[in-house]
RNA sequence: GGGCGAUUAGCUCAGUUGGUUAGAGCACCUGCCUUACAAGCAGGGGGUCGUAGGUUCGAGUCCUACAUCGCCCACCA
């Protein structure tokens, strides 16, 4: 027997301990074909938000389907605990940076505090029902992760498609290493826009340079105008005198200077922008890099070095100022570079990193990209919008500690690499010796890389790691390439692409068929949820605690794919009453399956036929949505044939169900095979959502399975258009009758003495095949049925009402 | 500056390929304790579907322009 009030706390509990002991989400390759999902491994940085629940939530819902569709679901879950953002948050927990540290006792926190959040994570993650197999999921500081990513390395080296170069990176002074582009945030900042005065050397003519880093000034290697600029055109080919840093550069002339943008006139420094990196190459101006990698000026600049960029910027302000050099200062809002991780503006720093090679096969990703199904279809531009406008090869290697090591040492003599064996790795050059015992030149002191690699480096190999790259009992077979891969919008520059540069290197081919983007989850209207704003007070955990599991779910399964949605308490109190709804109905069905038993059966009532084939209709489109994963329209979908079958359905088939002596046996049979049937069905479907509580009705229900979970939806395949038609027609009729006893302030049980109605031929037959229910249904004493040719119109309404006046007496 | 998306009831949102009086929940109003459910049931009021054109027998739905908002990218000298 179901209780009388579902308790949500207590089940969930029990489910999920039920689904862990008889491993109901388990893999194991069988002969069933395999849908496979690439989830994100969420990062490890914190806490997990309501925007993750939100998206992983989406991502579970779609697992479930599949399962329930026949399909073996490959679903491991993973967490994201490698590189920057976890070394960030040990600092932040310690309250001191890493190299005050050192890098071993620091490595060491790393782990443990990962694996404090990773208990945590999983914790949640399973409290929310996700029907992942736990004994299958990865870290990506794992040995067996660091070995794929590690060989993944070797192998674009190999097929030299990655390569150590000097070169400008992008560099955060705050986090001491380089970065990449993906990682820029750009943020809306206040600065000064400085015009400074400037002559030439030749004959003292004057002209002005706008600029906002005045501090780069002993950094100018050149002063650029537009050729076509009639004003500066004379400056072209002479020499500059630079004020107060007191050197002299060249003049030169160059398209990409925008005539009407500050004054028209440029000073090119190295490097100040993305700018000044194409004029360098382009002209092969001299490298005057004069910032220290922790964002100070170098000694070797006189009266300014050793100071902050920013202190540097000041003084020099006031020198230009002292010496008169300054014709404006205005103040300014631009938007600069950030670095996601930290919100610190980003440098540029010259140095030997690593890089993978982006630029010569920006064809082929876009190729990739159009042979993936994007869902929805408008999110595939976002990544060729990326694609397209890149303009870096993607630098992979950090100055940093907690991360994939690079399986590469250096000659100490001639600096060649030296790669480790495939059969070595994993290796950390660090403590690990290489396989040889002296380079090519003879010498055997080797110099091992320090750096480690990018998060996204191996975060971009998930599909790698999930199916065993490299091992002998590897799942290349089944899911090269996988099924799907779902994340929010965030993270198609970064996490996306880069699995696609990666699959395209190693394989030549697409990581997944498809790509499903989630939409974020906005604290509300047009207000992102970010720790910055301090709008994270929404903790999942309480959320769970005060409205269940599958409330939570509801929530999280509405809406629209990769549309933003607000953090709503009206939806999880609509989920609630819906779930609350499931349950009573259960509760009702199951009072009247106490003597039934299944058999072949086909002379249904009219009205049993009608919500039967409203059911198959309602089936095909929730499967339609489900197939394009949009489950929040299918949720919608089903939540509202839900309410029909409740409403109207319900309350026409109990007369018959608990008065057989007046309706008979039959048409009893008739009712108990139809919520029978429609319950296990709509429990089915609700599974996608609410996992818990439908599980608990089935068990007690149905159990013919270990587990609803491990059902499968069977499709109807009545032709029951007929009663559908003119059962929607009855139902008005119904819904019009009702409404004239509300209008008159009296009960639903209210008898009506007489109703007369006209009908067409159609109809008429409808309500004789019907008539029972019909009557039972409106309380109807004595009915009348005229003919008409068209449509149908109710002629009368006569209630018994002792005193039908009474009410309308103030 | 470029791209993408959004704009429907007071609020939060649906509206499958253009097809009769545009829907739901919340809120509001009126009734009803009806043998699953008062965390319920029945009903009601409330929208010229952002603006202006166009295509069509017919437009919330398709096209064009504009406005507002959001996101992404670029600029940031």
């Amino acid at each position: 027997m179901l209780d009388k009030k579902y308790n949500a706390q207590e089940k969930e509990t029990k489910w999920l301990d039920y689904w862990k002991e008889n491993k109901i989400y388990e893999f194991k390759p069988d002969q069933r074909e395999v849908f496979s999902i690439d989830t994100p491994p969420p990062t490890v940085n914190g806490k997990i938000h309501i925007g993750h629940i939100f998206s992983y939530s989406q991502t579970e819902m779609i697992a479930r389907y599949k399962r329930l569709r026949g399909f073996n679901i490959f679903y491991p879950f993973g967490f994201d605990d490698n590189g920057l953002p976890s070394e960030r948050l040990v600092e932040k927990e310690q309250g001191k940076k890493a190299h005050e540290i050192g890098r071993e006792e620091f490595s060491k926190l790393c782990y443990e505090t990962t694996d404090k959040y990773e208990a945590e994570f999983q914790e949640l993650f399973s409290k929310m029902g996700v029907s992942t197999d736990w004994d299958i999921h990865y870290k990506t500081v794992s040995p067996s992760t660091i070995k794929i990513s590690q060989a993944s390395f070797l192998d674009l080296i190999h097929k030299g498609h990655c390569y150590h170069k000097e070169s400008p990176a992008l560099w955060c002074n705050e986090c001491l290493t380089s970065i990449a582009q993906a990682e820029l945030e750009t943020k809306t900042m206040k600065t000064t826009f400085n015009y400074i005065r400037f002559k030439t050397v030749e004959d003292g003519q004057e002209f002005t340079i706008a600029t906002t880093r005045p501090e780069l000034l002993p950094a100018i290697v050149c002063v650029f105008v537009n050729p076509n600029d009639e004003e500066h055109k004379s400056l072209i080919g002479k020499t500059a005198h630079i004020p107060v840093i007191d050197v002299e550069v060249p003049i030169m002339a160059d398209e990409k200077v925008a005539i009407d943008k500050g004054t028209g006139v440029v000073m090119c420094c190295t490097f100040g922008d993305q700018t000044d990196i194409e004029w360098w190459k382009k002209y092969n101006l001299p490298l005057k890099y004069i910032f220290t990698d922790d964002g100070r000026i170098i000694h070797e600049v006189p009266n300014y070095g050793g100071l902050k960029i920013k202190e540097a910027r000041k003084q020099i302000i006031e020198d230009l100022t002292a010496g008169g050099f300054v014709v404006k200062i205005e103040e300014l809002e631009h938007e600069v570079q950030t670095h996601e991780r930290c919100g610190k503006e980003v440098e540029y720093s010259v140095m030997k990193q690593w890089f993978i090679d982006i630029m010569n096969h920006k064809e082929d990703f876009l190729k990739i990209g159009s042979d993936i199904k994007w869902y929805p279809e408008h999110m595939k531009s976002r990544y060729n919008e990326w694609v397209e406008n890149i303009m870096w090869d993607w630098c992979i290697s950090r100055q940093r500690y907690f991360g994939v090591p690079f399986p590469v040492w250096y000659c100490k003599e001639c600096g060649n690499p030296i790669f480790a064996r495939l059969e070595d790795l994993p290796v950390n050059p660090l403590v690990d010796k290489p396989h040889m015992d002296a380079c090519k030149c003879g010498c055997s002191a080797f110099i091992p890389e320090t750096d480690v690699m990018d998060t996204w480096a191996t975060s971009s190999v998930t599909p790698l790691i999930n199916m065993r790259y490299g091992e002998k009992d590897n799942y290349e077979s089944f899911l090269k390439p996988m099924s799907i891969r779902t994340n929010a919008s965030d993270i198609i520059r970064t996490w996306d692409f880069y699995t696609i540069v990666k699959s395209f290197y190693h394989f030549g081919i697409r990581p997944w068929d498809n790509v499903m983007i989630s939409g974020f989850v906005m604290a509300n209207k047009g207000e992102k949820i970010s720790k910055s704003k301090g709008n994270t007070k929404l903790e999942p955990m309480d959320l769970i605690h005060q409205y269940s599991a599958d409330v939570i779910r509801y929530w999280a399964g509405s809406g629209r794919l990769g549309t933003d949605i607000a953090f709503s308490e009206e939806t999880l109190l609509r989920g609630r009453k819906l779930v609350n709804k499931l349950w009573n109905v259960a509760k009702f069905i199951e009072m009247h399956l106490a003597d039934y038993e299944e058999k072949a059966f086909h002379n249904y009532e009219y009205i049993d036929k009608w919500i039967l084939g409203k059911y198959q209709d309602m089936e095909s489109g929730f499967i339609k949505y489900l197939e394009e994963y949009e489950v929040g329209l299918a949720l919608n979908y089903l939540e509202k044939f839900f309410w029909n079958f409740c409403d109207n359905y319900i309350e026409i088939v109990k007369h018959r169900l608990y008065r057989p002596e007046e309706f008979g046996e039959i048409p009893r049979y008739s009712g108990q095979k139809t919520v029978y049937t429609l319950l296990y069905k709509l429990l089915q479907n609700f599974s996608i959502f609410f996992p818990f509580i439908t599980e608990e009705i089935y068990q007690e229900l149905y159990h013919n399975m270990k587990s609803i979970h491990l059902t499968q939806i069977e499709l109807f395949k009545f032709d029951f258009t007929n009663e559908m038609k003119n059962g929607d027609i009855i139902m008005d009729i119904i819904r019009q009758a009702r409404g004239e006893k509300t209008l008159n302030n009296v009960s639903l049980k209210t008898p009506i003495k007489n109703f007369e109605l006209s009908v067409n031929k159609e109809l008429e037959d409808a309500i004789n095949k019907s008539i029972k229910d019909f009557k039972a249904t409106l309380t109807i004493q004595n009915l009348k049925l005229n003919h008409m040719n068209e449509g149908y119109k109710i002629n009368d309404i006569e209630l018994e009402i002792e005193n039908p006046n009474e009410n309308a007496i103030a």
